[in-house]
Formats: C-alpha cells, structure tokens, sequence
DNA sequence: CTCGGCATCCTAT
DNA sequence: CTAACGATAGGATGCCGAG
C-alpha cells in the first residue's frame, strides 16, 4: 500500500459567507466585503461573535468575543443574525459536491470534510487539478469559497487548509513540512490549545519546527509520554488516522444551560434538569440508546466547574429514571452557592442490535444519524437552542425567565425544520 | 500492578 | 471599566481503593 492522498475543504468563515449569499441574493450589501460580523442571539447581553469578514477581522476583532466589544473595535461593524435553517442548506449542498469526488467522505463538522482520494488517480489523475475543480465548483454553483488542503494525511490536509485564506489550495506533502509547518507557531498545530502551549514554552519551545526536534523524552517531562508521543508525530507530519466515512454512534449524550438568573434554589435547578433530561433521553431513544450512568454538571458565579455521576444498577431511556437520578445528584454535592450553569450528561451507553434485522431500518437510522451529525455540529457552535427537536416540554409555572425565553425560542427555532 | 470509578482538564466545533 | 464568553462531545489524566 502507497501513499493516501488526503483533501481537507474547509469554508472560509462559513457562517458569515452564507449569510452574505443569502443577502446578495435578496439585493443586499455583501457582507464579506465590509467589516461584519455574525452573531449569536442578537436580543442577548451574552452574544458573542461566532463568524467575521476578512474587513472585519483586520479591526482586531476575534471569533468568541462579545459583540459589544467588537462594536467599540469597530463603529461602524455591520451585526447579522443567523439563519441555521440556511446554514444546514448550505452545509449539505457543499457536502453533496465534496462527495461526488470519492465515497469516502468524513464530515468533519458543519463546514468542513475530509476526502479520501487514495487511488482515485486513475479518474482523477491530477490531485491538484482536483482540488480546483471542486473549489471552483463550489463557488460557481453554490456561492461561496472554500479552502483545499491537499496532503497524504489528514493532519496535513487540515493543517494546510488553514494556510492563507480565502478561496486557495494548498498541499503539504512531506518535503513541505519543514519549509510551510515548521515556522508556525506551536499554539497552530491542530490539538495543540492553550494549555499544551504554555507547557511547551517551559521547554522554550514556540514554533512547531522546535517541537518536531524535540526528543520525545524531554516532551514526555511537561506532557506525559502520551501527548509527548502524539505532540511529536503531529509537528512531523505523522498521522495515520483513517477518513472515518461512516457517522458513529454517539458514546454520550447531554444538555447544559447557563442562565440569567443565578439559581439559588433547588426548585428551580430541578425543573431544569427535568426538561434537560426529557431532550437528552429523546435524543438518546431515538438512537436506541440506554444509559448506564448519569452525572451533573454546574458553574458557580467564579466560574467554577464541578461534576457529580453516578453508575446505575442497569441501563435505562426513561426520562424520569434519569430525572430522579439527577436530581439526587444534585442534592448530594451542591452547597447551596448561587448557580450560573447547570447541566446533565448520560454517558455509558449500550445499544441494543436488533434494528441490524431491518436494512430499511438501518438505513433509515444511519440517515437520521447523519442529520444528527449536522444538527450537532451547530449545537456545538451556538448553543442548543439554535437547534432542536420539538420535544421539549415546559411544565414549571415558575422557570426564570431566561430559561422561559429559551424554550420559546426553542419552539419557534424547530418549525420548519422537519 | 491493574482496573474501574470518578472528578477534572483539555481541545475541538 | 475590569472582564465580559455558549453548548456539546470525546479523550486524557490523576487519584483512590479493590482485587
């Protein structure tokens, strides 16, 4: 077996552009033209900017930072809401270009794939006339541009897509690395955040050149012999992961909120476990899941974070199981200290076998599973009320009003969505 | 010494 | 005006106690 030949496409600040295709569409301005930003929930204090134009970024303004600060960088910041329904459009049309190239695609998250072009070469004998194509393709069909990273694995391919921006291909083959990698800074290289920098500079290492000449023993002395071990092969290019085609089950499920109001009472951190659990457990049934642990989550006014879990006697999808379990949870660790966050998490799951008798249950599992993938993916950017299943059920006659707001939202976000 | 259980940390989107 | 900053998932790590 050769070499694998690995596309990474990425869209360039793909919020912001599909929402700027939208607005051309409908005689507006385009907003990767002109300093703007997307942002979250524009009703709220707590918006934070989730996408920036290339205009808007040379302003100082960073992806993550509160609106209102990014309006004090720049007056005249145009603020776009966003339009999820749209955003999922975009996602699945520029997917569906991506995946006429090869049957082995990963869905990276909702703007970025990998491709597995090993030994298409026979249909597509030129990777880079390839990569192009499809790059092309997908700003003349759909719009918008996106970057292509081309490398022989998905490290490389994904390290290279994020080489300047927008609209390029880029590779980073093996003789590259040392000339195009090397040079970045160590806080680049992809799984390398905050905290394996800071380890890394007591070592006086800055750039990943200096990490890749570093014998893994002195790593493995700040990061332990692990990430020492996986530290070093990334800064070298090493990566043999495989392109992960199919969408996998899910190995946890949970649901956490911060609210506006402190929660100082039980009352009120029940009733919002409650309709936690109802969302988690739905989503966890409908993939034939049962949980054989619970645990809690919560933030207090500092910011800090604990966990309470349990293991239960056996698995379980029944609402009200994990309700009551979180709720003794709850009871058990919390002082009694005001309350910002609060959350649920069912985790352990076991899956039964049987919807493997039906091929059209199967297939219609895996459909929905991958409609779960593209769900989450924005779950994970904005929060889950960006998303969600019309499952979810307001009982309390007391919920503060955030959370209220929320739910609210919750409803009027799912219409459509079916 | 290893493993399970648990809490916390880290990273990514 | 400091700092402000959401949700979800998965993996790593470190500690403790049991076998």
């Amino acid at each position: 077996m050769g070499d694998r030949l690995i596309f990474h496409i990425d869209v360039n600040s793909a919020f912001l552009s599909w929402t700027a295709v939208q607005q051309l569409a409908s005689g507006g301005p385009d907003l990767r033209e002109i300093p703007s930003i997307i942002g979250g929930d524009p009703s709220s204090r707590r918006s934070i900017v989730t996408a920036k134009s290339i205009p808007a970024k040379k302003y100082g303004i960073v992806t993550g930072e509160p609106v209102a600060l990014a309006m004090r960088k720049c007056p005249n910041l145009v603020v776009a809401g966003s339009n999820f329904d749209w955003y999922v459009k975009c996602s699945r049309a520029f997917k569906a270009i991506c995946q006429e190239y090869t049957p082995t695609m990963q869905s990276f998250s909702i703007d970025e794939v990998f491709l597995d072009m090993s030994g298409m070469h026979l249909i597509y004998p030129d990777p880079l006339a390839t990569a192009y194509e499809i790059k092309d393709r997908i700003y003349s069909e759909l719009g918008f541009t996106v970057n292509v990273g081309v490398a022989n694995n998905k490290l490389c391919a994904k390290m290279a897509s994020d080489f300047e921006k927008p609209n390029k291909v880029h590779t980073l083959f093996p003789d590259e690395i040392e000339k195009k990698m090397w040079p970045l800074p160590v806080g680049d290289l992809f799984t390398c955040g905050k905290s394996s920098a800071a380890r890394l500079k007591s070592l006086n290492i800055s750039t990943i050149g200096q990490l890749a000449n570093t014998p893994v023993e002195q790593l493995a002395m700040v990061l332990g012999e692990r990430s020492a071990i996986h530290f070093h092969n990334y800064a070298n290019g090493i990566d043999n992961s495989p392109v992960m085609d199919e969408v996998e089950d899910a190995k946890g499920y949970s649901a956490e909120n911060t609210v506006e109001d402190d929660l100082v009472d039980l009352e009120n951190i029940n009733r919002i476990l409650l309709a936690q659990a109802d969302v988690v457990c739905a989503r966890m049934r409908a993939d034939k899941g049962k949980c054989r642990c619970v645990g809690v989550t919560y933030r207090n006014l500092d910011f800090v974070t604990r966990s309470h879990q349990k293991k239960l006697k056996e698995s379980t999808d029944v609402t009200d199981i994990v309700y009551k379990t979180a709720k003794d949870l709850i009871k058990e660790c919390w002082s009694g200290e005001p309350l910002r966050l609060i959350g649920l998490s069912v985790t352990d799951i076991d899956r039964d076998g049987f919807e493997q008798f039906s091929l059209f249950e199967d297939e219609s599992r895996e459909k929905r599973k991958a409609l779960d993938s593209t769900l989450d993916s924005i779950r994970g950017k904005y929060g889950n009320w960006a998303v969600q299943r019309a499952s979810t059920i307001d009982t309390s006659k007391n919920v503060n009003r955030k959370f209220k707001a929320e739910q609210e939202n919750n409803r009027i976000n799912s219409k459509g969505q079916k």
